[in-house]
DNA sequence: CCGAATGTTGGACGATCGTCCAAATCGGCT
DNA sequence: AGCCGATTTGGACGATCGTCCAACATTCGG
């Protein structure tokens, strides 16, 4: 029975299955059997799509791209009004905190597989790292297309430090769950970087130094005027 | 036999040999006999001093509070001559990374134990925040007195961005091990910080607005010169 | 020096794990 | 319709887990 389903069909509801399993009880209770009984398989299933629960763990990485919150960032700022770096930056870290607000199991599910690949999966963690690198590049190329600025510093460092910058915010949220101060420390963030953005000057193509770049004011645009 | 250890001691022994074997294998395969194992001690040794494995765990948590982080930032300091508050944030977060890079499983067997706690312990995990957040106060306030600012932010609110922002450098430098980038992104947290603090001016004791300080410039003291 | 009390231990137990495989089931072809 | 090869499955297996406890060792009052 249920030959209904493909192969590629049981492995993505398996993955999805044990996504679900480890966002509400961790990784440790992710067991084969628990994992084939929230996807309505049978145990069998699990071996017949999955050589074992490593490679299960693996897929679970490699599906589990930031593609939330790529979307996240980008549908906050779908408003075309004009709005200041700051604003932009901090438009685009609220939605992440409402989708970490909305499902935090999922993300601290994110964090338990991704430490477990740190340990016995360097590859697929390299890969799942790029691929945030990646989001974190277009997010902040992005923000700076919005705003008319370009970044002083290379955006290739930026990127490392916005996806830093987010891993900590979402540990912090998780551990003491205290929204407020997660919106504040979201203002923080958001600040450090304008800081490091200059309007962009449609004269000034010219090159300059990439290092060392000539004094840039605190932030830009409208002046930031509270915490 | 084996009498000569008090109760604590073994208690005391099975908590470090615990950290090791955690640090070493991950939480996964910390079980009652790799831990006695690792303390030397026959595995009847576990249940004579811990009612549970869960309990040892919680132990843990207790124990290993953030005093290597904190002392290795004061230490960062204590050569006592003048220097921007930026240098000293950076020299206190240098000083963090090298433990991280000397012994990168113990932090990453802090996250695990934390993020175990916050689904099966959430009293201990709110403990362990505590203990961190003292240890981020502290640093900021040493840090302070010694470039001679005040923070413009409540030392609270930037206390909980330390401890995130630290959490956040951790987590990107076990993923990609990258020194390099990390100490980027350290001089970006530190000038982050140093942004929110206006040298302190014996003359003005006066109470200013907490909220809105009147322009602030972007560094301080020395003003940051490169990357 | 010897029982009794206390402290200590290694093996036993039931549960659960990942994995495997022989049997059961199903879809298509004659 | 009835058989056959491919697909699917639930039970079996050995390993390991946390926990417990009867047996062992040690100490000490007498």
């Amino acid at each position: 029975m249920m030959r209904r389903l493909s192969l590629e069909q049981r492995r993505a509801e398996l993955i999805d299955a044990a996504i679900r399993v480890i966002a509400r009880d961790g990784l440790a209770t992710a067991s084969t059997r628990a994992i084939t009984a929230e996807a309505g398989m049978p145990l069998g299933a699990f071996h017949y799509v999955f050589t074992s629960r490593e490679e299960l763990i693996s897929a679970v990485i490699e599906q589990v791209t930031d593609e939330e919150r790529l979307a996240a960032w980008f549908e906050a700022n779908l408003i075309g009004e004009p709005a200041s770096l700051t604003d932009i930056l901090v438009a685009g870290l609220d939605a992440y905190l409402r989708l970490l607000e909305t499902d935090p199991g999922r993300e601290q599910a994110l964090l338990e597989v991704a430490m477990h690949a740190v340990r016995h999966d360097q590859p697929a963690v390299r890969a799942q790292w790029a691929t945030y690198h990646r989001a974190a590049l277009a997010s902040l190329d992005h923000a700076a297309e919005l705003a008319g600025v370009r970044w002083v510093e290379p955006v290739e460092r930026l990127a490392r430090s916005l996806t830093a910058s987010l891993d900590g915010l979402t540990i912090a949220w998780l551990t003491d769950r205290d929204s407020e101060a997660a919106r504040a420390h979201i203002r923080f963030i958001a600040r450090s970087f304008a800081a490091l953005a200059v309007p962009v000057v449609p004269a000034a193509q010219a090159p300059q130094a990439p290092q060392a770049p000539p004094e840039h004011p605190g932030g830009h645009g409208r002046e930031d005027t509270a915490c």
